[in-house]
DNA sequence: TCAACTTTTATTATAACATTGACAAAGTGC
DNA sequence: GCACTTTGTCAATGTTATAATAAAAGTTGA
């Protein structure tokens, strides 16, 4: 954590950064419509850009119209230059994406877990990242892994505290990754990447301060905060799963009282929808799934409510109800710009979105509320996997300009 | 938000900014120990140091022990070269600090509100920072004004949004008191920075991630993280007072129920006991307020439960069970290394504070909950004032090294 | 006591970076 | 065709940090 010292170096390497996000984000500019918007001057901007052509990640591209005077050349970002790699693990199989330069996915392998071991799982993903590089050996590639993991991640040691549903303890990951394969990794929590895939390439381009969350198997969140990972002290920010909202409510595992999770997950909403189902004995959803209830998943909630079946469209309003409890302290809480809602059996619909909007509206405070777009999220169920090559572009100047430039893959 | 580019001055800004830090830290120290715990070279300190010293800001102070060559000359840090000025409002008066660099307050000035108009609040303001510059005329004091105010405020702008307990709405604060007071002025919500206030002069010196919980009238939370008030987008983040604790609880006047609030409050806990006071007709706060329970506050409450009385323990159990659901989900989402409890009338008291620990330990999770102390505020009513100097003197360096430095009032 | 060694301080030279101003190149517009 | 504008680059300049050096001031040990 020691602050970056102000060596002479350092002024480049932020004026290079800039550069590079500018690029990133117009795509095609010239060298003075950079000095304007960076505020350098021509002559610097040049000096820069230089940089970046001999890196391979802009090239000239013709002229430009002429304002006046001689016509400006060109500069086009090149987002295949280089390449990213991301991983995200889910239901004992890990899925490794190739990304460009802005995260679009390009290629991707996935591989399931043999066992439940740590060590398996690590194996695992150690083989399905050689072959996606033995496949994509003509490509230039960023010497670095992101991974977007289950449970409590000490993003700073890269070490698993715990991850109940896999069996998970201190199971030290970017070290056995490192070790299996050559290159740096770095381990973040499954929502908080995804928070990170979403801002980048998702519903949150352009956004400085969201929250991301997903519902599956638990709930979290993943918090960004002026375009950057809020991960509080011990990497543990953002258990959205485990927040009190019935303090009287059903006793979680975790010890406390009327979790969020146990109200408002896809074994709690296919919970309550079976439930239904034995009282009522009617409707669209028992027709399907009266003789063997225990088939009825989460998923199949959503479409049946998306088709408008009441029974369906109860059980969500009810734990619309619970999570828009939740989503109004968050927005009372972080006053954020964005809340993105992603999931794997339906979380992430429009109709489940709108339901929120209205419930929130009635929670949060009216000034906060005013700021917040709540929204569906657009990766799906990349946005975890987007999100860990985001992990490895965050260092992207580092990892092209740094000590040594020929460190990168090819 | 443009983010600052990198020009050469950046470097020294920087630099001295660091070394500014630990020479505030240390106290007194010699040039090598600066250049070792910046990981500077020796000359680049002692320019520096140069400039400190121009500035009068540090002087040398004799020599240091040898370790076996020439004694180093040791340089002390001299925290009353320079002050600062806060403001606090409460209960229609203004209190004004004169603070050093450590936000030690040195001098006060109150003022009592004629009216409840902002135009009312900025003069009285206005009259006391000057009544309080007249006193201090031999000072140099740096030329702006910290001020916390009640009310959500828009930081970017200095305009309070809405401030119910006052009744003001789109008062743009900031501007009025500029144009009264030849000063710069930054102004926040009181509980923010009540925050700052803990954060450099109270119980979280040293912590980089702390939330700071105010009770009073109402119920608001400061948060800082790596070291800087989180804001959030619109300036409102940390209104703790309306996050949902009981969802189907009693109706708040912001719309929404079951509002801390309006469970834990000074009026809410004043309410409670006057209400178990008329059921139990006993105990010692019914001989003292029983002929007129309207006379009963918070206050009271608390210092009965400190002489152990049962009613009034009670009261403070149950309002302390609330408060921690509340506690308990910051501790999930955000993370914190600490937790400060702070009010006017004994909420940041260690007894209640022993009491939510019970409670937060419950709510909370494990890992999140080990890594966070929850204490009591050091400052008591002076966090807002102090933190309100604080706005001031996180601007110190540019305000002293800046383009004008002649703009320095003495 | 004196010489050898260390550490501190100041000074000078050097390297990295951004900016300025000059100037040629390449257009536009009357 | 000529005046004017814009663009791209280069050399000169100023700022900052670092490295090397020398002088100053003290310690250590024979």
């Amino acid at each position: 954590m020691t602050s970056r010292i102000g060596q002479p170096e350092l002024l480049k390497e932020i004026n290079r950064a800039h550069v590079f996000e500018i690029l990133r984000r117009e795509r095609t500019i010239s060298r003075p419509g950079l000095a304007e918007l960076t505020s350098l001057s021509r002559a610097t901007v040049s000096l820069l850009v230089d940089s970046l052509l001999q890196a391979g990640i802009v090239q000239e591209a013709g002229f430009g119209a002429s304002s006046g005077g001689r016509p400006p050349v060109l500069l086009e970002f090149k987002p295949h230059a280089v390449h990213a790699l991301g991983a995200r693990m889910r239901d004992y199989q890990w899925s490794v994406f190739l990304t460009d330069l802005d995260a679009r996915p390009l290629d991707c392998e996935s591989i399931e877990i043999r066992g439940s071991s740590a060590e398996a799982a690590a194996d695992a993903l150690a083989r399905a990242v050689e072959t996606l590089l033995q496949r994509n050996q003509s490509q230039r590639i960023l010497p670095a892994l992101g991974v977007g993991s289950p449970g409590l991640v000490d993003m700073r040691t890269g070490v698993i505290q715990s991850a109940t549903d896999v069996g998970w303890f201190e199971v030290p990951l970017k070290q056995m990754l490192e070790s299996r394969i050559g290159l740096a990794v770095y381990v973040a929590n499954r929502s908080k990447v995804g928070a990170l895939g979403e801002r980048w390439r998702g519903a949150g381009t352009g956004t400085e301060d969201l929250i991301y969350i997903s519902i599956g198997t638990g709930v979290a969140a993943g918090i960004i905060h002026r375009g950057e990972l809020y991960t509080g002290i011990n990497s543990s920010a953002g258990e959205l799963g485990h927040v009190t909202i019935e303090p009287h409510g059903p006793l979680c595992p975790c010890g406390n009282r009327g979790c969020l999770q146990q109200l408002v997950s896809d074994p709690a909403i296919a919970g309550r929808a079976r439930e239904r189902l034995r009282r009522t004995q009617q409707g669209r959803l028992f027709e399907r799934y009266g003789a063997q209830p225990e088939a009825l998943g989460a998923g199949a909630v959503f479409a049946a409510a998306e088709e408008g079946d009441e029974l369906a469209v109860e059980v969500l309003d009810e734990a619309a109800e619970h999570l828009a409890v939740a989503i109004g302290n968050l927005v009372n809480l972080f006053n954020p710009e964005m809340i993105v809602l992603g999931g794997q059996s339906g979380a992430g619909s429009e109709l489940f979105a709108a339901m929120l909007r209205e419930k929130v509206r009635k929670r949060a405070m009216a000034y906060a509320f005013s700021a917040v777009t709540i929204t569906t999220g657009r990766l799906g169920s990349d946005a975890a996997a987007v999100g860990a090559a985001v992990l490895v572009l965050q260092h992207a100047p580092e990892l092209l300009f740094g000590e040594q430039p020929n460190a990168v893959a090819q």
